[in-house]
DNA sequence: ATATTATAAAGGTATAGACAACTAGTAGTC
DNA sequence: GACTACTAGTTGTCTATACCTTTATAATAT
């Protein structure tokens, strides 16, 4: 099960291990699982390694620790993507409805103001504007225009922005990305969207801004997208900070 | 600086020291913090003591590291609460407001259905319902009603509810706050909100649903509010997931 | 019965090293 | 000038061990 010898680090193995028994549910939503010193001793490795690998998984939001009594397995493994940064088209993916886009406009536009300012992009730089109508299940959900650096994911085609741009970034360009702060707020829908988006003028609105950084905490994009108020309730996962000191 | 002694653990200290460094502004964003081997020195202590506390701040945002290259200070400190949860009174405060709570309604009832599910209350066990209209400035913000159970903190008063449920559960009672999911979703005002909240028929409000969970997972509150979607915007930051195996 | 004490077992903290993988710069070679 | 090899310094992974604090239970004393 665990190969020492493996280019995988030794601690990647156990997590993966574990996460397998819990989704097999071998182990279930509140059972303990075996104790630090029991890993040790059944994968011949040291116990430091089992922390590191238990360490993350709590964090992952997998596993519990309790001290003095044992480590469980976390209810909720549901919701656990709730507490991480998705795609569109991984959102929609995740309430079990297929993803669409129609493209409205592709096109690369010199960057200026507080847009080329938060994309750290030079004076005189390029970057792309894309504008989608985002569908699930082939109905009309959010309206989306979205800025990237031109020098950042150069050779951008219009085949790449039918799908996931987080996808396309990761895996064709092997960035990672690290996190993205958001603003939402509610709106109503002017002429404009409703006809977009097939509702009526004065219809509820959700508005989201959102600001993606790379893992070294380079601007990725700005994304500025309206979703149908009826239709459309974003969830989040939010932890409770370990350190609030001083506020 | 570092009291070996102290019945605080090395790495906390450690934590401590270099975020007071960060606030003092010694090092600044983008800086190179020493490394690993040179904090192991200085305090004469072990690099893997070190780890765990730069291991901390970095999960905690406050660092970026870089294999081969180093340690460096995280760029938009003043954004790291966005990735905590937090109550509406520190929310407020981080925004720079004056927080305010009028309280309508303070009774305890008998649970059932969803909500008395969601607590995990038995069978005629009873729940606190806490209306209350949430200020900022003395101008009024939102509409929020709260359940708890009556099991888990007995003998809330009054009083209480006037300011952070959250602090009176942490400072008072001791306990430790999880986690919470939260639901957002864009709604217009009727004619009761409109009129609690000083704002028009048909005005667009930003509907939160929350449900809050202690450390050990124990569900501690469902809240539904309603916020004035002319002055307010929620803010998060999220993180990309680690593990994105399966979706 | 109740309370106290002892014990075992769990996670928490800490050590002193070792080697690997990666980055950036330097020196040398062509 | 361009390429390669080397080197120093960094974080990443891992070991084997030690002792502490907390929890739950069992044994003992009252």
């Amino acid at each position: 099960m665990i190969d020492k010898h493996s280019p995988m680090p030794i601690y990647y193995q156990i997590e993966e291990a574990i996460k397998e028994r819990i989704d097999k549910g071998e182990w279930r939503e509140g059972d303990m699982i075996p104790s630090e010193r029991e890993f040790s001793e059944m994968y011949h490795i040291s116990r430091m390694t089992v922390r590191q690998a238990v360490t993350n998984l709590v964090s992952d939001g997998y596993l519990i620790r309790q001290i003095g009594r044992g480590t469980f397995v976390a209810r909720r493994k549901i919701q656990q993507k709730l507490f991480g940064l998705t795609s569109f088209t991984e959102d929609m993916k995740g309430r079990g409805m297929k993803p669409g886009t129609r493209l409205l406009d592709f096109r690369t536009v010199s960057a200026s103001g507080p847009i080329a300012e938060q994309l750290q992009i030079p004076d005189g730089g390029e970057m792309y504007e894309i504008k989608r109508v985002r569908s699930a299940d082939d109905l009309p959900m959010a309206l989306e225009i979205t800025y990237l650096s031109e020098d950042l994911v150069r050779g951008l085609t219009e085949e790449d922005v039918y799908g996931s741009l987080y996808g396309y970034v990761e895996k064709e360009l092997g960035m990672t990305i690290g996190y993205a702060t958001q603003e939402l707020e509610s709106s109503v829908a002017r002429e404009a969207e409703s006809r977009t988006l097939g509702i009526a003028e004065g219809a509820p609105l959700l508005l989201i801004k959102r600001f993606s950084y790379l893992e070294d905490e380079t601007p990725l994009e700005i994304v500025y997208s309206a979703y149908r108020g009826d239709r459309y309730k974003f969830v989040v996962g939010m932890h409770r900070n370990r350190t609030d000191s001083n506020g």
